[in-house]
DNA sequence: ATGTCTCAGGGACTGAGA
């Protein structure tokens, strides 16, 4: 099973490059933020025509998630309940019944501008409102995992360049604390659970060259339960869709599970 | 290198957000 996250950047204008990257590589889900489009404008047809069920919140111009799934979707939940929030960012939705069901969560992780802003004031406080959701929903559904955009980098190795980046949003210390508490709730790294290149990278600004020069931050994850974690795989970022026409800024990130014991077998 | 891309409003370009 093949699990993904890409923010699109548009997915009015990301749409055949969404349609060809999903029959190139066979993704069986995938969360997409930054779709930009209000729900009545969602590209619902096109994508159920290629096999996927999908669940969606929606905003015009900015944020936006939503979850595609070659399985059906249940229990679908958009927001983080209890927290008052206008900006369409987060959506979770459980796949398959009972014992095996996955909890799949969507998040768009606020930006938060700059250290001095008010959006990085609304950033911490909505990453404290994930992490006390995101106890009880673990509690509820073992068997989680939480893809995104989270606009952190966690580490230095996953900042092109660690001094220039020193003190700036998207690696403060407040931000990766916060990431090291999703951490600190049971959740795995995909990503680090194997040996990756150096230098390896989700996102790139558009400007100054930054794909050509691998001027890039390793700012969209996947998190995962201990119980997913032991059934992964593998996990990369595919820089190919970055290579395209008119590309999204970020790259998606794809984690392998294995099927569960028991899972997929016949009899 | 205030660098690029997307979107809305409005009907050309500007500003916001990232």
């Amino acid at each position: 099973m093949k699990l993904a996250t890409w923010n699109v950047n548009s997915l009015k204008v990301r749409l055949p490059h969404l349609l060809d990257w999903l029959a190139a590589t066979g993704t069986d889900v995938v969360c997409l933020q930054e779709t930009k489009l209000e729900d009545s404008r969602f590209p619902l047809a096109e994508i159920e025509a290629v096999g996927y069920r999908v669940a969606f919140s929606g905003q015009k111009t900015y944020n936006g998630v939503a979850i595609l799934s070659r399985t059906p979707l249940a229990e679908v939940q958009a927001g983080i309940p209890g927290f008052d929030d206008e900006q369409r960012r987060v959506l979770a939705a459980t796949l398959g019944e009972g014992e095996a069901a996955i909890r799949v969560v969507c998040v768009y992780i606020p930006n938060g501008q700059s250290l001095d802003s008010d959006k990085y004031v609304y950033k911490l406080r909505w990453l404290d409102a994930l992490i006390a959701w995101l106890r009880d929903e673990i509690a509820r559904h073992p068997r989680l995992a939480l893809l995104g955009d989270y606009n952190i980098a966690p580490e230095d190795r996953d900042v092109h360049d660690p001094a220039a980046w020193a003190g700036q949003v998207l690696v403060s210390d407040a931000e990766r604390a916060r990431f090291q508490a999703l951490i600190e709730l049971g959740l795995k790294d995909a990503f680090r659970l194997f040996d990756q290149p150096d230098k390896s990278f989700s996102w790139w600004d558009y400007r100054m060259m930054g794909f050509r020069r691998n001027l890039g931050l390793r700012i969209d994850h996947i998190l995962l339960t201990p119980a997913l974690a032991a059934r992964c795989r593998s996990a990369e970022i595919d820089k190919a869709p970055r290579r395209l026409e008119r590309p999204s800024d970020h790259a998606p990130v794809l984690a392998t599970l294995a099927p569960e014991d028991g899972e997929g077998t016949t009899t």
